[in-house]
DNA sequence: CTGTTAGCGCTTTCAT
DNA sequence: ATGAAAGCGCTAACAG
């Protein structure tokens, strides 16, 4: 809770809601016992500095957890923001998909949080790619409060809007079941992530609790493209004896999966199509060229609960209230 | 070229790679012959000035163009930087869709863009919502370079990449004529926005090319959601002389004409259901319920051409060289 | 109502 | 190799 300052802490008194003040140059040359230009020195790259020095400045820095304040060093003449700005007019449509990210990349998290701390935001609402805790810890955040959305990680105290991952794939694997199915297969992303991992969750319960055990052949992890689990759907379509029934345990899952089933739909005339449930809806779904069932929520609440919950940390308005979890509902809908 | 900056304008000597220094509320207070805090007040709403001296002081920032620096505003103690980061894994998701966004709306685009200026950006790529020129003027622009992406914007000088929306729309509809087809329709978006423009001037080409006539009844336009065309197709259906082939301006259209020719295909067999050509593919157009032909282009090379074209400004290799547009070839798949 | 002073966090310049 | 001073653009706080 307390911001993980040394003795005598600078800047850390009450200030109103309980945010400590952000950490300086000023602070971090105090408690190292130098001035802020050998500071600001260490922290452009060390030269000019004696290397023990640098390296207890060092320290010190990694230690208070300190955030160069980017506004403040673009101030300076000459100096370049190193920003761009990119407004496109609607990121719901697909189309502006490819033009620019970097897809799960761990580094560019990292990086990309200490930028926004350096640039002073004031929360953060972020889906994580991994199961990194160090980065999310509050004493890394400058106390900035974050609410994690759609993915958690664990170890980390903060507030997370989550959806009933466990629930959902539960619900959807005891249809299957219902409908007569015994084989059934599950297409998974990383392992690394909370949504695969709770959803496995979900499978293997709805499996248990009638008494049947997971084929561990017919259960499949990491896939992070469509070309990934359509190649996988049809090494298992493949097998001597072939799931009955699919659970794609994403949207981009489902993509792939879809294009090998109409493919087989094509060839067969139908005939010894695997059952499919898929998470998460997307574009077309009703008109999937297969039948179909979505296990499907609300994006939009997923969003305006991430907004409503940072929100009340940064008004105070939820300053004694500990982290907070919150499962949204998911339905499923039959195509 | 030169900002547009009154007479004896400040702090626009040639620097270095010809971009003016910005203007400030010292800037401003010496043309308008006040102090630095009564623009400062001016700036903040203009409580405790006298009216006339406001409305003095608010033209003169208004003919100098001055965007206000919030990176030195946001210095102040106490000041909040209004900035919440939000990371998502991959904004080509089209899960993250709905998530926050406001759609095509021209007052949030001027406030965003008035909004990076003063945050420093040091160039800007935009896909335009509207036909509004004004805001896109290097003088509004503080000589931040900006290149236009896949819009135009009529009456702006900057770099634009564009795809071949014309060549696109005219090769989409003479195949549709070689197949036959004379009772062809289309369906756009807002007239204000260049593609839509610039894919109807390919549709009418087309069509004069071989001496036909276009028939207004079967030209649409204002489509912004798949709803709209969904309903606006389900019209023409409804004609008694109704189009035997359509096109369809973008892929957000193109997913409500699906919808509704695969409706009539259902009910009809397949019978009697028109051809489409779509511009812009989407995911699922190889599995689309009625055959479909897709004018496409490749996004992620607009996004690498508008990087580049802004990069040679920043880098001052394109200093010299007159605003740019090119224009990104398209291709026709069928499926 | 208007202006002056001071200082936010940082780094460039100029001593030492 | 280190530090002191100064100032980037802006605006509270305090004169006037």
């Amino acid at each position: 809770m307390a911001p993980a300052a040394g003795s005598g802490s600078p800047g850390t008194g009450p200030t109103g809601t309980g945010r400590g003040a952000a950490v300086t140059v000023k602070d971090i040359a105090r408690v190292a016992g130098v001035s802020p230009m050998t500071v600001s020195r260490v922290l452009s790259g060390g030269k000019n500095v004696r290397p023990a020095l640098r390296e207890h400045v060092e320290r010190v820095v990694a230690e208070v957890g300190y955030h160069r304040n980017e506004n403040a060093r673009s101030l300076r003449p000459g100096h370049r923001s190193g920003l761009v700005g990119v407004m496109i007019t609607n990121i719901a449509n697909p189309y502006y998909a490819g033009v620019g990210t970097t897809n799960e990349d761990g580094d560019l998290e990292r990086q990309l949080l200490s930028d926004f701390l350096g640039r002073q935001v004031e929360g953060l609402v972020v889906v994580p790619v991994g199961s990194d805790a160090d980065r999310f810890l509050p004493e890394r955040l400058a106390g900035v409060p974050l609410v994690l959305a759609s993915r958690t990680v664990e170890g980390v105290p903060s507030d997370a809007v989550l959806i009933d991952d466990v629930r959902g794939a539960h619900d959807a694997v005891s249809q299957m079941l219902d409908e007569g199915h015994r084989r059934i297969a599950f297409l998974g992303n990383a392992v690394t992530v909370s949504t695969g991992r709770r959803r496995l969750a979900g499978f293997r319960a709805a499996l248990e609790e009638r008494g049947l055990a997971v084929d561990d052949g017919l259960v499949v992890f990491g896939l992070q493209e469509a070309a990934a689990s359509e190649a996988a759907t049809r090494d298992l379509l493949a097998l001597d004896d072939p799931p009955t029934a699919i659970f794609a345990a994403n949207n981009r899952i489902s993509v792939g999966v879809l294009r090998a089933l109409s493919q087989l739909a094509a060839r067969s005339g139908g005939a010894g199509v695997p059952r499919l449930f898929a998470f998460d809806s997307f574009d077309f779904a009703d008109m999937a060229p297969v039948p179909l069932s979505v296990i499907d929520h609300d994006p939009v609440e997923l969003g305006r609960a991430s907004a409503r919950m940072l929100l009340a940390r940064l008004d105070g308005s939820a300053d004694d209230r500990p982290a907070q979890v919150v499962e949204l509902p998911v339905h499923i809908v039959h195509h």
